[in-house]
DNA sequence: CGTATCCTGACC
DNA sequence: GGTCAGGATACG
Protein backbone atom coordinates (compact mmCIF):
# COMPACT_ATOMS: atom_id res chain seq x y z
CA UNK A 1 0.00 0.00 0.00
CA UNK A 2 2.31 2.57 1.14
CA UNK A 3 4.57 5.08 -1.30
CA UNK A 4 4.35 8.97 -1.04
CA UNK A 5 0.81 9.60 -1.77
CA UNK A 6 -0.43 6.60 0.44
CA UNK A 7 1.46 7.80 3.43
CA UNK A 8 0.10 11.11 3.04
CA UNK A 9 -3.49 10.22 2.88
CA UNK A 10 -2.57 7.94 6.36
CA UNK A 11 -1.03 10.81 8.17
CA UNK A 12 -4.48 12.57 7.04
CA UNK A 13 -6.43 10.26 8.49
CA UNK A 14 -3.99 10.19 11.38
CA UNK A 15 -4.22 13.74 12.05
CA UNK A 16 -7.73 13.74 12.18
CA UNK A 17 -8.43 10.89 14.35
CA UNK A 18 -5.29 11.47 17.23
CA UNK A 19 -4.51 15.17 16.77
CA UNK A 20 -5.63 16.74 20.43
CA UNK A 21 -6.20 13.80 21.94
CA UNK A 22 -4.25 11.73 24.64
CA UNK A 23 -2.96 8.34 24.11
CA UNK A 24 -4.49 5.88 26.55
CA UNK A 25 -1.85 3.07 25.56
CA UNK A 26 -0.04 1.93 22.81
CA UNK A 27 -0.16 -1.99 23.10
CA UNK A 28 2.51 -4.03 20.56
CA UNK A 29 0.66 -7.16 18.54
CA UNK A 30 4.14 -7.93 17.12
CA UNK A 31 7.57 -7.89 18.72
CA UNK A 32 8.88 -7.23 15.48
CA UNK A 33 6.73 -4.09 14.63
CA UNK A 34 8.03 -2.74 18.06
CA UNK A 35 11.50 -4.05 18.57
CA UNK A 36 12.93 -0.38 18.68
CA UNK A 37 10.08 0.13 21.51
CA UNK A 38 11.46 0.46 25.17
CA UNK A 39 8.86 -1.11 27.94
CA UNK A 40 9.44 2.25 29.64
CA UNK A 41 8.65 4.02 26.54
CA UNK A 42 5.30 2.44 26.28
CA UNK A 43 4.96 3.32 30.05
CA UNK A 44 5.89 7.27 29.08
CA UNK A 45 3.59 7.23 26.11
CA UNK A 46 0.84 7.14 28.29
CA UNK A 47 -0.94 10.32 29.12
CA UNK A 48 0.95 12.16 26.55
CA UNK A 49 -1.06 14.49 24.11
CA UNK A 50 -0.58 14.30 20.40
CA UNK A 51 -0.19 18.18 19.44
CA UNK A 52 1.27 17.58 15.65
CA UNK A 53 0.58 14.66 12.76
CA UNK A 54 3.41 15.09 9.94
CA UNK A 55 4.90 13.54 7.32
CA UNK A 56 8.81 13.55 5.31
CA UNK A 57 8.75 11.41 2.63
CA UNK A 58 7.14 7.89 3.68
CA UNK A 59 8.29 8.68 7.21
CA UNK A 60 5.26 9.86 10.06
CA UNK A 61 6.32 11.69 13.31
CA UNK A 62 3.92 12.47 15.97
CA UNK A 63 4.80 15.14 17.94
CA UNK A 64 3.45 15.06 21.55
CA UNK A 65 3.16 16.98 24.53
CA UNK A 66 6.74 16.58 26.11
CA UNK A 67 8.64 17.11 22.67
CA UNK A 68 8.82 13.56 22.24
CA UNK A 69 8.53 11.97 19.08
CA UNK A 70 6.13 8.66 18.10
CA UNK A 71 8.21 8.08 14.46
CA UNK A 72 6.19 5.41 12.18
CA UNK A 73 7.12 4.08 8.93
CA UNK A 74 5.02 2.03 6.87
CA UNK A 75 7.56 0.18 4.90
CA UNK A 76 5.78 -2.08 2.18
CA UNK A 77 2.40 -3.41 3.76
CA UNK A 78 1.58 -0.87 6.42
CA UNK A 79 -1.84 1.23 6.76
CA UNK A 80 -4.26 2.51 9.79
CA UNK A 81 -7.35 1.52 10.48
CA UNK A 82 -9.61 3.70 12.65
CA UNK A 83 -12.34 1.93 14.72
CA UNK A 84 -13.45 2.32 18.47
CA UNK A 85 -12.63 0.87 22.01
CA UNK A 86 -13.88 -3.00 22.44
CA UNK A 87 -14.13 -3.80 18.22
CA UNK A 88 -12.30 -6.41 17.53
CA UNK A 89 -8.61 -6.11 16.03
CA UNK A 90 -8.66 -6.35 12.47
CA UNK A 91 -6.18 -8.87 10.45
CA UNK A 92 -2.66 -8.62 10.68
CA UNK A 93 -2.81 -5.94 13.21
CA UNK A 94 0.63 -4.99 14.77
CA UNK A 95 0.05 -2.39 17.48
CA UNK A 96 -2.43 -0.39 18.47
CA UNK A 97 -2.96 3.44 20.08
CA UNK A 98 -5.86 3.81 22.51
CA UNK A 99 -6.61 7.30 22.34
CA UNK A 100 -8.92 9.16 25.68
CA UNK A 101 -11.92 9.67 23.58
CA UNK A 102 -12.31 5.54 22.95
CA UNK A 103 -10.90 5.54 19.73
CA UNK A 104 -8.38 3.18 18.85
CA UNK A 105 -5.68 3.79 15.58
CA UNK A 106 -4.72 0.66 14.88
CA UNK A 107 -1.03 -0.26 12.92
CA UNK A 108 -2.18 -3.04 10.31
CA UNK A 109 0.52 -4.67 8.27
CA UNK A 110 0.49 -8.09 7.25
CA UNK A 111 4.16 -8.20 6.33
CA UNK A 112 4.79 -6.76 9.78
CA UNK A 113 7.93 -5.01 8.69
CA UNK A 114 6.48 -1.79 9.63
CA UNK A 115 8.95 0.30 12.69
CA UNK A 116 7.68 2.70 15.89
CA UNK A 117 10.28 4.39 17.16
CA UNK A 118 9.64 6.79 20.32
CA UNK A 119 12.51 9.25 20.71
CA UNK A 120 12.97 11.64 23.30
CA UNK A 121 12.23 15.27 23.35
CA UNK A 122 15.23 17.14 20.86
CA UNK A 123 16.83 13.43 19.58
CA UNK A 124 17.13 13.81 16.00
CA UNK A 125 14.43 11.53 14.83
CA UNK A 126 14.65 10.71 10.81
CA UNK A 127 17.43 9.55 8.75
CA UNK A 128 18.98 12.15 5.75
CA UNK A 129 16.51 12.49 2.81
CA UNK A 130 16.48 14.11 0.09
CA UNK A 131 14.63 17.26 -1.06
CA UNK A 132 10.74 16.45 -0.92
CA UNK A 133 9.47 16.71 -4.28
CA UNK A 134 5.96 18.30 -3.79
CA UNK A 135 7.43 21.42 -2.44
CA UNK A 136 7.54 24.38 -4.17
CA UNK A 137 11.21 24.83 -4.21
CA UNK A 138 11.48 21.58 -5.81
CA UNK A 139 13.19 22.03 -9.72
CA UNK A 140 15.46 20.84 -12.42
CA UNK A 141 18.21 22.37 -10.33
CA UNK A 142 17.78 21.27 -7.12
CA UNK A 143 17.38 17.58 -8.76
CA UNK A 144 20.61 17.97 -10.93
CA UNK A 145 22.19 18.92 -7.36
CA UNK A 146 20.95 16.03 -5.96
CA UNK A 147 21.75 13.64 -8.80
CA UNK A 148 25.23 15.39 -9.12
CA UNK A 149 27.64 12.88 -7.54
CA UNK A 150 25.37 9.38 -8.67
CA UNK A 151 27.58 7.86 -11.29
CA UNK A 152 24.57 4.93 -11.33
CA UNK A 153 21.66 3.82 -12.57
CA UNK A 154 19.09 6.61 -12.80
CA UNK A 155 16.10 4.26 -11.63
CA UNK A 156 17.88 3.00 -8.31
CA UNK A 157 19.21 6.03 -7.70
CA UNK A 158 15.93 7.52 -7.01
CA UNK A 159 14.88 4.90 -4.78
CA UNK A 160 17.11 6.29 -2.37
CA UNK A 161 15.57 8.37 0.18
CA UNK A 162 19.04 10.75 0.42
CA UNK A 163 18.59 11.33 -2.86
CA UNK A 164 14.96 12.72 -3.31
CA UNK A 165 12.72 11.69 -0.03
CA UNK A 166 9.71 9.78 -0.86
CA UNK A 167 10.07 8.02 -4.07
CA UNK A 168 9.17 4.52 -4.48
CA UNK A 169 8.98 1.64 -6.91
CA UNK A 170 6.02 2.63 -8.53
CA UNK A 171 6.45 6.40 -8.93
CA UNK A 172 9.75 5.89 -10.51
CA UNK A 173 8.75 3.52 -13.04
CA UNK A 174 6.34 6.06 -13.91
CA UNK A 175 7.94 9.17 -13.27
CA UNK A 176 10.78 7.96 -15.41
CA UNK A 177 8.14 7.09 -18.14
CA UNK A 178 6.36 10.08 -18.86
CA UNK A 179 9.55 11.85 -18.38
CA UNK A 180 10.79 9.39 -21.49
CA UNK A 181 14.25 8.76 -19.59
CA UNK A 182 15.62 4.82 -20.05
CA UNK A 183 15.60 3.43 -16.22
CA UNK A 184 19.74 2.77 -17.04
CA UNK A 185 20.27 5.98 -17.84
CA UNK A 186 23.49 7.64 -15.67
CA UNK A 187 21.89 9.91 -13.18
CA UNK A 188 24.03 12.64 -13.35
CA UNK A 189 25.13 12.78 -16.90
CA UNK A 190 21.08 13.20 -18.00
CA UNK A 191 20.75 16.71 -20.07
CA UNK A 192 18.97 19.62 -18.93
CA UNK A 193 15.82 18.83 -21.09
CA UNK A 194 15.79 15.62 -19.14
CA UNK A 195 16.26 17.05 -16.14
CA UNK A 196 13.81 19.39 -16.57
CA UNK A 197 11.33 16.81 -17.63
CA UNK A 198 12.36 14.19 -14.38
CA UNK A 199 11.94 17.39 -12.18
CA UNK A 200 8.20 17.89 -13.46
CA UNK A 201 7.53 14.17 -14.04
CA UNK A 202 8.16 13.51 -10.59
CA UNK A 203 6.38 16.06 -8.70
CA UNK A 204 3.29 15.92 -11.07
CA UNK A 205 2.65 12.09 -10.76
CA UNK A 206 2.89 12.78 -7.14
CA UNK A 207 1.05 15.26 -6.92
CA UNK A 208 -1.55 13.69 -8.99
CA UNK A 209 -1.67 10.51 -6.82
CA UNK A 210 -2.06 12.28 -3.47
CA UNK A 211 -4.96 14.80 -5.22
CA UNK A 212 -6.57 11.47 -6.40
CA UNK A 213 -6.40 8.72 -3.67
CA UNK A 214 -6.40 5.00 -5.13
CA UNK A 215 -5.72 6.02 -8.65
CA UNK A 216 -2.32 4.43 -8.53
CA UNK A 217 -3.49 1.48 -5.46
CA UNK A 218 -2.48 -2.05 -6.78
CA UNK A 219 -5.60 -4.09 -6.89
CA UNK A 220 -8.44 -1.61 -7.13
CA UNK A 221 -8.52 1.04 -10.41
CA UNK A 222 -4.80 1.08 -11.48
CA UNK A 223 -6.13 3.67 -14.45
CA UNK A 224 -3.23 5.95 -13.65
CA UNK A 225 -0.04 3.63 -14.31
CA UNK A 226 0.92 3.38 -17.45
CA UNK A 227 4.27 1.15 -17.21
CA UNK A 228 4.18 -0.24 -13.30
CA UNK A 229 2.89 -3.95 -13.70
CA UNK A 230 1.66 -3.69 -16.97
CA UNK A 231 4.77 -5.98 -18.82
CA UNK A 232 3.24 -6.78 -22.29
CA UNK A 233 1.00 -4.33 -22.15
CA UNK A 234 0.80 -1.80 -25.31
CA UNK A 235 2.97 1.11 -24.38
CA UNK A 236 -0.41 3.93 -23.95
CA UNK A 237 1.87 6.60 -25.87
CA UNK A 238 3.11 4.20 -28.75
CA UNK A 239 2.23 1.26 -28.46
CA UNK A 240 5.10 -0.70 -27.61
CA UNK A 241 5.10 -3.68 -25.73
CA UNK A 242 5.96 -2.51 -22.31
CA UNK A 243 9.20 -4.15 -20.78
CA UNK A 244 10.21 -5.57 -16.72
CA UNK A 245 13.62 -5.66 -15.81
CA UNK A 246 15.67 -6.20 -12.55
CA UNK A 247 17.72 -3.51 -11.01
CA UNK A 248 19.55 -3.57 -7.36
CA UNK A 249 16.78 -6.72 -7.29
CA UNK A 250 13.65 -4.61 -8.02
CA UNK A 251 11.65 -4.89 -10.86
CA UNK A 252 11.38 -1.84 -13.45
CA UNK A 253 8.71 -1.47 -15.84
CA UNK A 254 9.42 0.80 -18.77
CA UNK A 255 8.25 1.29 -22.74
CA UNK A 256 11.73 0.41 -24.56
CA UNK A 257 10.73 2.50 -27.59
CA UNK A 258 9.58 6.01 -25.36
CA UNK A 259 12.65 5.67 -22.89
CA UNK A 260 15.48 4.47 -25.47
CA UNK A 261 18.43 5.56 -24.35
C1' DC B 1 27.28 -0.79 -7.32
C1' DG B 2 24.48 -5.28 -6.30
C1' DT B 3 22.87 -8.73 -2.75
C1' DA B 4 20.94 -10.51 1.49
C1' DT B 5 17.96 -9.69 5.15
C1' DC B 6 13.93 -8.42 7.91
C1' DC B 7 8.51 -10.52 7.75
C1' DT B 8 4.17 -12.65 5.97
C1' DG B 9 0.92 -13.79 2.46
C1' DA B 10 -0.58 -14.63 -2.31
C1' DC B 11 0.03 -17.05 -6.21
C1' DC B 12 2.13 -20.55 -9.66
C1' DG C 1 8.25 -25.74 -3.03
C1' DG C 2 9.57 -21.41 -5.36
C1' DT C 3 8.78 -16.54 -6.56
C1' DC C 4 7.25 -12.14 -5.83
C1' DA C 5 5.65 -8.00 -3.21
C1' DG C 6 4.43 -0.34 -3.12
C1' DG C 7 10.89 -0.36 1.79
C1' DA C 8 15.21 0.27 3.86
C1' DT C 9 19.62 -1.13 5.48
C1' DA C 10 23.93 -3.66 6.39
C1' DC C 11 27.32 -5.49 3.98
C1' DG C 12 30.95 -7.16 0.24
Amino acid sequence: MPELPEVEAAARVLRDAAVDRRIVSLRCLHAATCRAVAAEDIARLAGRRIVDVARRGKHQLLTLDDGSTLHVHFRMAGDWHVDRVGDDDARHTRAVLTLDDGTRVSLVDPRALSTIVVHAAGASTLPALGPEPTDDGFSAAVLADALRSRRGPIKPVLLDQRVVAGIGNIYAAEALWRARISPTAVANRLSPARLARLADALRDTLLEAIAAPGRYSAGETRDAMHVYGREGEPCSRCGTAIRRRVQAGRSTYYCPRCQAR
